[in-house]
DNA sequence: TGACTACTGCTACAGATGTAGTAAAATTCT
DNA sequence: AGAATTTTACTACATCTGTAGCAGTAGTCA
């Protein structure tokens, strides 16, 4: 599921924290973004439309939290990346990563820690 | 510049070869994209609004070509997803795409002699 | 228990997006 | 030059996004 750019915002306030209230949500938006609280509000309930996020109630009080994994965002988000800017190409979108992005050493001895450690279990892979 | 789904389709089929005529963007498009071609014609224009392409004219009939690069395009893209699903963090991100996400034996060879065979010659980076 | 305060459901509304039709002007073919 | 074809400029329009207000209701505190 495709997430837009303040339902971002959203849902990593909710990640950070669940369930939450709405309040809870709003307060722990960066104080850069100005939202009027009802604003919070309209894009958690459409986020509950879109099923990216369950409401249950609480008294009078919403509580809600996310349907959707931080995980499964990202990867779609990655994926969504891969195909309209990479043409669905892997290799070449990392090979960009790498070295067209700035790396900083440590980040670029990082990765080949994970690249060449990483071979463990987990069994067939395709 | 933030392009919207379509127009990296749009833009694609630009990069792949201009100056080009609205109807061979048309044509170069995926052929699982049913647009009309007015349709084809009205993305190119909206992108010469938002200055990502320019258009020229030669006799009746106008010639795109991009401004805006591949690369640039690239870039940005990055950099929103960077953003709103790792909260700015390169590294972890890197992580998550090599960890998380399918990457062949090949293409982790590959990497691994990207970031090794790459240090430096660029002089000084940040 | 009355006065606040917090929260809810609903509505609003402008601007962006996605997709395309129309009619007129230019080009081309015969 | 008339017909057929292409292209263009302009307009249309439903949906989605981004942002929020309002009025009623539930909860809370003195």
């Amino acid at each position: 599921m495709k997430l837009t750019e303040p339902e971002w915002l959203i849902m990593n306030a909710l990640w950070d924290g669940h369930p939450a209230k709405a309040r809870d949500v709003a307060e722990r938006l960066p104080n850069t973004i100005g939202w009027a609280y009802t604003t919070v509000k309209t894009m958690l309930d459409r986020l509950v439309e879109k099923k990216a996020v369950r409401k249950s109630k609480q008294g009078n009080t919403g509580l809600y939290e996310p349907l959707l994994s931080r995980r499964q965002a990202r990867s779609t988000a990655v994926k969504m990346m891969l195909n309209q800017a990479f043409d669905g190409a892997f290799g070449p979108m990392m090979h960009f990563l790498v070295k067209d992005e700035k790396l900083s050493d440590k980040d670029r001895k990082e990765l080949i820690e994970i690249l060449s450690g990483k071979r463990k279990a987990k069994g067939g892979q395709k």
